[in-house]
DNA sequence: CTGGCTATGTGACGCGGATTACATTAAGCG
DNA sequence: CGCTTAATGTAATCCGCGTCACATAGCCAG
């Protein structure tokens, strides 16, 4: 078996719960390649040509501004899929958002074709496709509800909370482009946070010390 | 035949095209109601327990703040159905948005197990279920993009040109709960607008005037 | 160890828009 | 027709946060 499909089967347990002759048949429909990076997968406004599955790596959807401000709207991750993507193509409407690798990914690509076809026999893939799309819709709509509801301060603070091991290793930069603010503002936020001792900062990274008073500021 | 169905097969092409014993059946299956405007169909946070087929009036879905202020995602008419909810219900997440009717509709609900049996073996029921969803999930994205980029009065513009027949009938208070400002802020805007004769003002509506300069302020 | 890059710190300033606080006007109704 | 209520107009003010304009501080390569 090439190596590729262990990892499949470890990352997507509905491909390994298949039976066999279905899982194949699934695995050789697949395209698999390795993107590093910086590659972007999707770019605003294009059809997408399949279902990505992750198996390892990291994968940013984020949405752009006329300006260039960009606002990150989830991560795709191992044992997950560009599930938008997957909605759009099924539906047949353009992809308004753009993906890009943040972390060197290895993916398999399903056709739209065979993804038909699997979705119509499968009880297995339709679990999956549509759980989802139900949780990329979460995630998006909690976007939605910060950007709409919350303050910087706020949606700084849950943004630092979604992290393991209590770091974040990116810069403010990067973090600004996460949350859609500027970089001055993310260093003012975080230099308060500092301030009362909630967060500690590095160079390139945030070490969060408090979760509960970030939970605190975050609101609920 | 029962008068609904006539209503659900004008307001649903894919159900018209169905061959007949798989219509009657998903017909039989569903639960026809009409609901008076106010109805709160669905509440934030909980589950929903079927498919809501719109066979006619309006069904608005919105988020709303902590603090009350509200955000419409989007409105469901005849012919449409609410998919943020199916897609829940499948990928069994809790629903976060709160859908309420605007105008009197009259649904007919289908019970989540019939529908996922529906996915399973009708291509009908795949393509306009993975449309619907497609297209919510589009309609959202809008939303966003226009809630974390553009400022209020490209929103109050864009907001202006969907109507039909160039006239929205709603008070100004109702526009801020759709656009999320307050009621001051719209009728600064339109005053403005006014003022520049892209609409005129009556008591409860706004008659749009000049649909390009508007679109020039909405901004592509 | 030094120059140059990238990351961060910080103040000043301005603008959009939320809030407050009323005045005014139109519609509905007894 | 006047009273009541809902809808609208309009200041004045405030505050978050985006922007500009730098200063400083780590970090790596040569």
């Amino acid at each position: 078996m090439e190596d590729w499909r262990k990892r499949a089967l470890a990352a997507f347990p509905h491909l390994a719960s298949m039976p066999e002759n279905e899982r194949n048949e699934a695995m050789d429909a697949m395209n698999v390649g390795v993107y590093p990076t910086g590659t972007v997968m999707i770019e605003q406004g294009r059809k997408c040509r399949g279902a990505a599955l992750v198996l390892g790596g990291v994968i940013r959807v984020y949405k752009l501004s006329a300006e260039g401000k960009a606002l990150t709207l989830y991560r795709v991750g191992a044992g997950e899929t560009c599930v938008l993507a997957v909605s759009c193509l099924l539906g047949g409407v353009d992809y308004p958002v753009i993906a890009e690798v943040e972390e060197d990914a290895e993916v398999a690509m399903l056709p739209i074709g065979y993804l038909r076809a699997a979705l119509m026999k499968s009880p297995s893939w339709q679990t999956f496709i549509f759980a989802s799309m139900a949780e990329s819709m979460v995630s998006v709509l909690n976007v939605l509800d910060e950007v709409a509801f919350r303050s910087m301060d706020a949606r700084m603070a849950s943004r630092l909370l979604q992290c393991d091991r209590n770091r974040i290793e990116m810069t403010h930069e990067q973090l600004a482009q996460d949350i859609g603010t500027a970089r001055e503002v993310v260093s003012r936020l975080l230099k308060e946070l500092e301030n009362r001792n909630l967060v500690e900062l590095r160079r390139g990274t945030v070490i969060v010390l408090d979760r509960e008073a970030l939970k605190e500021i975050a609101g609920q």
